[in-house]
DNA sequence: AAGAAACATTTTATGTTTAAAATATTCGAT
DNA sequence: ATCGAATATTTTAAACATAAAATGTTTCTT
């Protein structure tokens, strides 16, 4: 086989050879998959709602908890640097989307909350993005996910627990 | 429970409401673990070699096509944009580590290959980077292994076959 | 009450990533 | 031969991401 054609996929998968090992194989096509249904979203957010995966996943938590999140909060959940937050958040105030209020008994404290016209917009994407979620994944049986989501727990929890 | 303290957990999962479908589930959880793994490349790389992963990324495309690879190329394999591949190459062609030139016969093209330093470099990096993925993912059976990617593998072509 | 430590956030500096514009080269169809 | 389209790359602008420094607040210890 011509060696020059011989590789042309176009993922990270292409990154193997012949003799790696079986657990950089299963990483790269992890990689490749996560890289691929990550993008997709990415660009269906932007194209249908002219927003990003950053502002949108903030927004997610804030909907999930009508009380409001503090910025260290939103930081955890997210794992994501506050400093992170700290610009995701200022774009979202400026579109009106979530407001910062001080918090009583803390005045170190924000509280973020989703504005009516965040919620609103929210519900609208949630259900589109629900959908493109499907459409990546809605192939598998119920015993696929099943046994995808126990394996992936394991992962986890096996690399929760390595050490810095 | 108290509902402020019920849902601590630090990762993406903590987006899902109880009644949120199995897909996002699947979607989250699969993030999650790509995301903590990257993380601890990166981290791993970024300590024990002072490289990053996106400039790992390039060397080990090279490091498998001693005979050199063009920018989009580059760009293909890595999935990335053509920008992205040209910022990373003017970084690590100032560290001496690979080197950019002209191909005859095409004066738009350049050929890139790893210097002798970056290969050294590179054959020293993949080792540690070997072993931080059997950490990572080595505590699964063979048989688990297997079943993995070819549940990775279905939702890969599922994806790829989805129109923008 | 004072000082130290911990906390919550923002700012700064640096780096990654993309899309889009700009530059330059090659190829193809008249 | 030349005009236009396609190709290959770089540059630019904007968003995202982190670590580290800076700021201000709260809590703990003495």
């Amino acid at each position: 086989m011509d060696p020059s054609i011989a590789q042309l996929s176009l993922d990270h998968e292409s990154r193997i050879g012949h003799d790696d090992h079986q657990a950089i194989r299963l990483w790269l096509r992890l990689l490749t998959c996560t890289n691929l249904i990550e993008r997709h979203l990415r660009n269906r957010l932007r194209g249908e709602f002219d927003i990003t995966l950053p502002r949108f996943d903030l927004m997610a938590q804030l909907a999930r908890e009508p009380q409001g999140l503090t910025m260290g909060d939103l930081s955890q959940r997210m794992m994501v640097s506050g400093g992170n937050v700290s610009g995701i958040a200022t774009q979202l105030e400026k579109e009106g989307l979530i407001s910062r209020e001080p918090v009583s008994g803390n005045r170190r404290a924000f509280c973020v909350t989703l504005t009516a016209a965040g919620n609103k917009r929210f519900a609208e994407m949630a259900i589109a993005h629900e959908g493109w979620i499907v459409d990546c994944l809605g192939e598998l049986s119920d015993a696929d996910y099943e046994h995808l989501m126990a394996l992936l727990k394991d992962i986890k929890s096996g690399v929760s627990s390595i050490k810095d």
